[in-house]
DNA sequence: GATGAATGAGCATTCATTCAT
DNA sequence: CATGAATGAATGCTCATTCAT
């Protein structure tokens, strides 16, 4: 009995929690970190001010917890596709389309990743727990095109790690000029959108590598 | 005589403008546009309050001039490249190694056009200005990538809007990153550097069109 | 039977508000009364921030309480010495006394009396409450030493309520300056501690009296 | 002219800071500190919110400065009667009457002294900043009480930092308690007061440590 | 009775902007 | 033209108190 009502608080807790952090996310995206207030985000979730100081303990917290969230569904969606793939270059494609569907599908997560959090005046100790999260992010793909380049028994002229710095910072290039609105008027009245875009670079990369 | 003490407080007047606007971009830059205050802009420029007041009407005011300054000398250093090649291929390649040199020489302006003025709070009438800003850009490398396939006569299978957005991407993404530092724990002892990265990568598309 | 589980609940109600006043006071000595949070104090007590309001209706009235505690227990403390005494010196020598001991096993006690009450921002009723206390510690003394000028027969040029004042005041003026911590550093290395001071203090008196 | 104008402005500057002074003092003895708001201090002394802020940085910085500058007065005061007198005896005697004239010619200015700003929650290097000051306060009559023992020729059975500290701590008490209010009641309808009761004290230690 | 989540008024502080001198 | 003092709305955050469970 106890536990049932424990069970359902903590649900509640969680609900809550998440109502901040999908509100929170919706505006700093909007409007960008500093120009979001709390009063803001209170009022958008329908909170007083002091609930959300209960379950978070400042601003900069609230971004933090939004932010390792969005990293955390991003290493989790790469991590699944790569591992069921068998050849090299399977888990290359695999990870670059993880990349994409990603973006589509968790898009506001993956502008969250996006912002110069080195900009945002945070807590020291923050930098630097997210300093690193970039970096685990780039692991699996530079592992698979090691793969790749060792099974071509080195027949390829180019070096593993800036072939892979290539493929993730051309699709990077992409979802960054996306996000900013550059492609909308140029590519209206156009069948190129994203998807396509997105697996020509992969294409572009593949004949290369072969 | 008269003229002489009028040029010399428009030399004055553009002096003052100038640094007010050096000492803006920096900190711009360094800290984000929110958490630079007119205040600080003064101090660092040893100017009173109010002079930077008679100067830019606000505080936007000054981003945007900054802003512009920026494109138009991006716009300039592409326009003084682009002219000067004669076959197709030789003008993308100027096109994009103009970019590279930009984003080398100009940094600080490069980054500039790069924040996403989107989410700073700007009257209206700065961000529409803006907006059309970064197709301009685009335009003399769409033209030459246009020239070059139809002097390649259809041969290639690649639509020309789709590789000059491809190009354009790819480039910007490896800037993006390179601000963002997300190369510097990596590329730490090694050879590989952002001139190599854009050669590169520019090579790759070479191939692919020919 | 329910007399001994309503004695039980009596008996843990008492616990609870007992551990409630200690930690509150320690706080409120440490930080002062506007520093003290009563989250603060729940948390130190292990108690729910409910709980502390089921046995106290706010704040001040838990400094209402514990003021009027310490306040009983400096009055008990006067009274049991007092009447044991046979002359009126004695009797003196003994509230004075009274006094020093009370502040040196009740210290905590003492200080809460010496809070100056009438900056706390407290309802009036508790400042009226307050305010005739120290009028009322102040009685045993001015009576013994009535008592004694009149034995001496007013051979003693000095007028009694006068004297009983400057004997309160002396001594408190020793506490007060204790409790500020000023004789730390001065007195390091020496022998004189509180004791003496207050001793010697009295024999002044004594000698002056006789 | 120009140095005419600049000291206008120095003037006015000054007669800024002092208002706001002033009317903090007010303020923080009737309310105490933390009961005390920046908007309470800007309203009565007709300034707006960032005028205070302009010439204070924080409001822990206008209670430092204004108990420095009670500190400061009260050793001139100390230090201009001392000087005068010739004998020992005269000189702890001038300093006691220092301490009185100070007492009732500043008496905001003592009681801003007498306030524990240990409690207070300032920033640190502030606390430390007052820690020496009533140390100094105490060392001109603790020489002359050395010089006056000496004078004797050590046939007085005191210590001299024993006498000095009871000297203090007896005068001490007596303000300690009137500030408090504790004479009011009982002082009513009495010819005894605050000087008096100072001067009978005085007269006490003259007699001993003659 | 007890819990802890929720409330919202209130606080110190900041900062773009204005304006008298 | 230039200065720097003044403004006041807005912000992140706190905390005594309430109340549904």
């Amino acid at each position: 009995m106890k536990e049932a009502i424990a069970r359902r608080h903590a649900a509640d807790r969680r609900k809550r929690i998440d109502k901040i952090q999908r509100t929170a996310r919706k505006m700093f995206l909007k409007n960008g970190y500093e120009n979001t207030t709390i009063r803001d985000i209170c009022a958008q979730a329908r909170l007083s001010n002091g609930a959300v100081y209960f379950y978070f303990s400042s601003k900069s917290e609230i971004y933090a917890r939004i932010y390792e969230e969005s990293f955390h569904l991003l290493i989790d969606c790469l991590n699944r596709t790569t591992t069921k793939k068998n050849t090299p270059w399977n888990r290359i494609e695999a990870i670059l389309k993880s990349y994409l569907s990603f973006y589509i599908e968790y898009n506001d997560h993956w502008n969250i990743l996006d912002i110069s959090f080195k900009r945002l005046k945070l807590p020291q100790h923050l930098v630097d727990r997210f300093d690193s999260c970039m970096e685990q992010a780039f692991v699996p793909l530079y592992q698979a095109v090691k793969d790749y380049l060792v099974e071509k028994n080195g027949t390829c002229r180019f070096d593993s790690l800036e072939i892979s710095i290539l493929l993730v910072t051309s699709i990077d290039g992409i979802f960054y000029n996306h996000r900013q609105g550059f492609f909308k008027k140029i590519l209206e009245n156009t069948d190129l959108e994203l998807n396509r875009l997105v697996e020509t670079q992969i294409t572009i990369f593949k004949q290369l590598l072969q």
